[in-house]
DNA sequence: AGACAGCTTATTGTATTCAGAATGTCTAAC
DNA sequence: GTTAGACATTCTGAATACAATAAGCTGTCT
């Protein structure tokens, strides 16, 4: 079924979709995705999905051995430690090729506040948290180093979903966020660099301790 | 390295294949490239073809506009910028997680001699410069960041292989290399970390320059 | 003569089909 | 009771077929 305005590649629409089942938890680490199934299942023929998976395996978030399919891959902390180490590198250096703009400071105290105000609520801390670094980062002209983030905080934010499942410690994060508001707002942007560097590598600590 | 049993995955060697002959310029820049014809002509079927257009378009070598399928990226400058300042931070970081082992100086000094001794094979010097990024960062035991660094070393690829056919200056980048294999030699990463960043910076700006 | 419209062709995007391979089961033998 | 082997089913990877769409061309009308 086509909708009104179905002028998306197929293939992309899958793979939001697929995407976000997979990070709702709707399909068990290690559970295969078996094409046919989720073809039929979405109605669409297998093409486009399978598409949508090697995509999703090229970015790391199922593993494809040949000739035995997609499963989804497990939750691995070498994972978390090795693409939390490059975002801790690429996001300071978006930050540092970026203009402050008054305009971003604004919106970013006001996403702290929203953050403070979420209490529990998972799926709306990880996009507050998305969002704060999506506005902390727009002004950046560097389009392909906002890509690669992109795609690589996607394929962490499972591991962030589940440490927040565990009772992670929301609050940390947002006293984080706020500092890094709180530099940005003073014009101290190598401070809000090294700042944000900070975050990521107490985050990936504090998530990797958490998943064990 | 290859499995024993020799199943590649058809769309890899397509890849492969495509890309190698964008970079040795058999694809006007702005051509199309038709599925079809490509299918045909490596005689395989369309699917694989598509799969490998695709894996392209998204690492930014073809653009894909849908219902007019896919064409060689212009070299744009920007691209080069971007992608320069991202492996300008990379790269040492990879540097900077390795182990420097003593066999790998060796290596890299013999590449710096073969470098030397390439006298406008172009090709050579593509490959051996391939070859001392490979070796100096193949301790690096962060899997992820060395694919990262991978992609996009190639996408910039065709930038050097275009600014070496304009009468690039082939003596400057040996001597940096040398540099850095020094650098290792004495054991001083902290210096070599450095070396590569600022070999980064200075090559973009060199090959920005000769690309107008 | 130039421009626009309609048709033709070619190419893309998607679906379906085909072949080979892997997994799981059933049976039989030890 | 356990294990090895053969068979059947299922799934993946690739090829082919089909539908929709954009480009190209020709003819006519202004």
């Amino acid at each position: 079924m086509t909708t009104s305005i179905a002028r998306a590649p197929l293939g992309e629409q899958v793979y939001l979709e697929i995407f976000q089942r997979i990070q709702r938890g709707l399909v068990p680490v290690g559970g295969r995705l078996k094409d046919s199934a989720l073809a039929t299942e979405l109605g669409v023929s297998r093409t486009p999905v399978r598409e949508a998976l090697i995509r999703l395996a090229r970015e790391g978030v199922l593993t494809a051995t040949p000739g035995r399919g997609f499963r989804l891959a497990p939750l691995d902390p070498a994972e978390l430690r090795e693409t939390g180490s490059i975002l801790a590198a690429l996001e300071p250096l978006a930050l540092e090729q970026s203009e402050p703009g008054p305009a971003q400071q604004e919106r970013l105290t006001g996403v702290v506040r929203r953050l403070e105000q979420t209490r529990g609520d998972i799926a709306a801390c990880i996009e507050l948290d998305d969002e704060f670094h999506r506005i902390l980062l727009e002004a950046c002209p560097n389009r392909r180093l906002l890509g690669l983030v992109g795609t690589l905080r996607r394929s962490l934010r499972r591991y962030l979903h589940r440490y927040l499942e565990r009772g992670g410690r929301v609050s940390l994060s947002t006293l984080q966020h706020a500092r890094i508001a709180d530099a940005l707002r003073k014009g101290d942007r190598a401070a809000a660099r090294q700042l944000l560097e900070r975050k990521w590598h107490r985050g990936i600590d504090e998530i990797e301790s958490a998943l064990r």
